[in-house]
DNA sequence: GTCTATACCGCGATAGAC
DNA sequence: GTCTATCGCGGTATAGAC
C-alpha cells in the first residue's frame, strides 16, 4: 500500500522496462491474475530484478497506475481545443475526439476497466484517476461554459458533469461493455442532442 | 466458458448456498482473487461439493453473475414509477431512487465493479448486463418521454441515454471511484439541471 | 451426494553465485 | 546490480471413503 520508493541507484532503463512489462500484463489480465513471473518475462529481466526495483507486486502496480494516470491518459478528455469556433463546433469536436481517442487507443478501455474494477481494493488509485482525468475534464469544460459569451447556463458546473457523463457512459455501454449490437446508437445523436440542450436550441433552429 | 449445466439431481439448497457464498466472495474480492476454498467455507459445504454442483470456477462465476443480472439487480434502474405526476416529479423521483438504491444496497457497487472489471475476459456477462439493466432503463425512460404529453423531445431515445448516462456517471465518480471529497457536487444540481434541459425550462420559469 | 485427504502446479518472494 | 535456483504457501481440481 505504500507508494514510497525504497529503491533507486538502480538502472532507470530497467525500471522503465519493468513498468512497460507491468503495463502490458496488468492491463491485459487485471491485478490479481497477473503474475510477477510474466511481468519479468515481458520486461525481459529476471524476477529478482523486478523485486530489486519494486518492493512487491502491490508497489509495482501502484507505481504503474500512478504513471498512467499522471502521464499517458491524463489529458485524454482535456486536450486543447480551438477556442475560435462556435459552441456547436467546439463541443462536437471535443466529444468526437474523446470518443475517437478512447476507442482507438487500444489500452485505454482496459485502463478504465482496471481503475473501476480495483477501485474498492485500491481506492487511492481511483482517487488519483478522479483528480487527474475526471476533475480536469469537468473544470476545462466548465471554464468554457462560463466564459463562452453565447452561452448563459444556469449551472455550468452541473452541465459540464452531464456532458462528460453522457459521453463517458455512452463509451462504457457501447465499447467497454460490448453493447454496440444490443443497444445500437449513432454517437452523433447523443452529441447533437446534448448540444441542443446546452445551447437551448433545436436542430431545426440551428439550420435556419 | 460454457454456461450449460452438467449437474442437477443435486440438492437445490446446496446449490443456493454455494451461489450465495460465491456471491459474497466474488463481489468482495473479484474473480481472480477469489478461491474456491473460501467459496466452500462461505457456503458451509466442502470444496468437493462445490465441484459436484459446478464444473469449475468459471462456470460458477458465470452462473452467479447471470443470476444477479437477471434477478437481484435487474430492475434497479427501472422499477415502476407513479405515472400520475408531473415530469419534474417523475424524473427527480426516478433519479433519486436510482441513486439511493445503488448507494444503500451495499453489494451493488461491487457488482458493477465486477461487471466492468471483467468485461474484457467475460464479454457475455457484460452483454447480459447491458440487456438486463441498461437496455431496460433506456427503453422505460424512452417510453415515458415518448408518451408524456407535456414533453415534445426531438430525440427521446438519445435523451433517455443522456439522462441515464449522467446519473450513472455521477454514481461512478462520486461513489464507486470515491470522488465525493475531490469533486463534491450535490446530486440535486445534476438532477435539476437535467430536468431543466429535458423540459426546456429554466429553474426560474418552473417557479413562476 | 457429500465428505476428507491429497495430487499437482504456479504463485510471491528470497538466497546466494557472479 | 542482475542472474539462477529454490522455498513455502495456497491455488484448482480430483480420488476414494462412507
Amino acid at each position: 500500500m505504500n507508494p514510497e520508493k525504497p529503491e533507486r541507484q538502480l538502472s532507470p532503463e530497467k525500471t522503465a522496462a519493468i513498468l512497460a512489462g507491468g503495463m502490458q500484463e496488468f492491463l491485459a489480465r487485471g491485478y490479481a491474475a497477473t503474475s510477477m513471473d510474466r511481468v519479468a518475462i515481458a520486461a525481459k529481466v529476471s524476477k529478482a530484478t523486478v523485486y530489486s526495483h519494486f518492493r512487491d507486486k502491490e508497489s509495482l502496480f501502484v507505481a504503474l497506475i500512478h504513471q498512467l494516470v499522471e502521464g499517458k491518459f491524463r489529458t485524454i478528455f482535456a486536450e486543447e481545443e480551438a477556442l475560435q469556433a462556435t459552441p456547436q463546433e467546439f463541443l462536437s469536436g471535443l466529444a468526437n475526439r474523446v470518443l475517437d481517442t478512447a476507442t482507438n487507443e487500444p489500452q485505454f478501455l482496459n485502463f478504465m476497466r482496471l481503475i473501476i474494477g480495483e477501485s474498492e481494493r485500491f481506492p487511492q488509485l481511483a482517487r488519483a484517476f478522479v483528480q487527474n482525468v475526471e476533475q480536469i475534464s469537468f473544470s476545462r469544460l466548465c471554464q468554457y461554459f462560463t466564459h463562452c459569451p453565447q452561452l448563459k447556463l444556469a449551472d455550468p458546473e452541473a452541465t459540464a458533469r452531464i456532458f462528460v457523463g453522457a459521453i463517458v457512459h455512452f463509451l462504457i455501454v457501447q465499447e467497454m461493455l460490448h453493447g454496440k449490437d444490443i443497444v445500437p446508437m449513432e454517437r452523433t445523436r447523443i452529441i447533437t442532442t446534448l448540444i441542443e440542450y446546452v445551447t437551448n436550441r433545436t436542430g431545426d433552429e440551428q439550420n435556419r
